[in-house]
DNA sequence: GCCCGATTCAAACGCTCGTTTGAATCATCG
DNA sequence: CGATGATTCAAACGAGCGTTTGAATCGGGC
């Protein structure tokens, strides 16, 4: 065993060969998001990045450590931004709380910028994260609360001061309500054919959808509180 | 080759045991639920229902088969439902269309019936039907579009009634929304914690998750076309 | 009591998977 | 140039997968 191969963790060194990293973790992102974790061996990642069968062991340790930093690469600045957009329109708004809309705003764009930069991943990513949370697998689930930790909270704050009739607890269900919509929505295209209608294909893509998006999600988020509002009926008597 | 084995595709005869096909079908939703459709072996699946291996091509001829069945058991009657409820609306209705929180009812009420029987696969299945929906593999996409259609068509014309002021195509991205909303929703429980806020366990379930839902679909649904409010704006110039 | 189709069973088939190995190659620097 | 460590490579490992096979077993009808 002459040579000190890297131990399974640790990266080897950041000397390394950026173009057979980059190559991998660009096929990786391409094919995760086209059939899923699971379903995409290393044997036909390894073949589009025209790279070794072993090379993914090397360079990242193992296909789980790959999927992570797959997601990282464009996780990480995307909610960065966000944070970065919240402290400004906190910083412009002094006192008074920031609007709905405008935190919505905040939440969205950074995902819309993201999707129209097709160089960098494009609607490919927000698919594959979408899909992300729907997984049960374990790793994934961890992966994603710690890196959405931050940015949920300190937008939580900033929304309740926006929506004072909500409580702390409603808002967090009406938070995991918008989530569900955006991760849903983004991860669409094939799931838009459920309401078996076709869309016009890219001109109403993206942008419009966000423009879309936004209004349903002010308007939810800014309802009266459950107990203001009479219950759901049974649909029975009247 | 003695015996007339069933030809991969037909089921066998109706006259088959049914203990063993249900004690299948029971783990199998069980297993989906849990792990996920590819994650999920034969092998594990066949020993937790303590039937043989071959059991699930025999009854069901492929994993794929099988897992739609498990699928059809729930969804069928539940979409069945659904479409009643809007029938009987639409007649108590008369002339007049349905109301908006009405027909949000009679989507969400057949989903949280199903989630209150316990005995019939209850959240579990629900969890199941929300990560299929997020899905890539091409059966399951044909499959829940085609157990979709006549539900979603129906409900979308009761919707444009109900809301006048949507083109047919707003309403359909809006519903897209709601179906999000909705499927992220119901596979949640894990999902929940990326929040990162525990919710009271068992009381605040079911009935009052899809209490806090209804509202919130309902203003989104309601929400101005968006035609008719200013357009999302960069947050720079305030 | 025997037959015959339906069902169960243990075993195997053929394949793909993620990972590991150890030698070959490459790049850098003394 | 020779040494050293990083990287690539072909090959194999061991395990698990979905499916198929053909014989064993079961159970009702003649």
């Amino acid at each position: 065993m002459p040579s000190p191969r890297p131990a399974r963790k640790a990266a080897p060194l950041d000397t390394a060969s950026p173009d057979t990293k980059s190559r991998i973790i660009d096929a990786a992102e391409h094919l995760f998001m086209e059939h899923g974790f699971e379903a995409t061996s290393l044997r036909s990642l390894t073949a589009a990045a025209s790279v070794n069968l072993a090379a993914v062991n090397y360079h990242f340790g193992s296909k789980e450590e790959l999927f992570q930093s797959v997601l990282t690469r464009r996780l990480d600045p995307m909610n960065q931004e966000r944070i970065g957009l919240l402290e400004r329109l906190e910083r412009e708004a002094g006192e008074k709380p920031v609007s709905c809309e405008k935190l919505i705003s905040a939440m969205l764009i950074p995902a819309l910028r993201l999707a129209r930069d097709e160089k960098r991943g494009g609607k490919n990513f927000l698919r594959l994260l979408g899909r992300a949370y729907a997984d049960p697998a374990p790793f994934i689930r961890h992966f994603l609360s710690e890196n959405y930790a931050e940015m949920i909270g300190r937008f939580k704050d900033a929304f309740l001061l926006a929506l004072p009739h909500l409580t702390r607890q409603e808002l967090t269900w009406r938070l995991h309500f918008v989530m569900g919509a955006l991760s849903y929505t983004v991860s669409g295209t094939d799931a838009l054919k459920l309401l078996q209608q076709a869309m016009p294909n890219d001109r109403e893509n993206d942008e419009l959808l966000i423009q879309r998006l936004a209004p349903f999600l002010v308007a939810g988020l800014k309802a009266p509180a459950v107990g203001d509002t009479k219950k759901l009926e049974l649909v029975s008597g009247d």
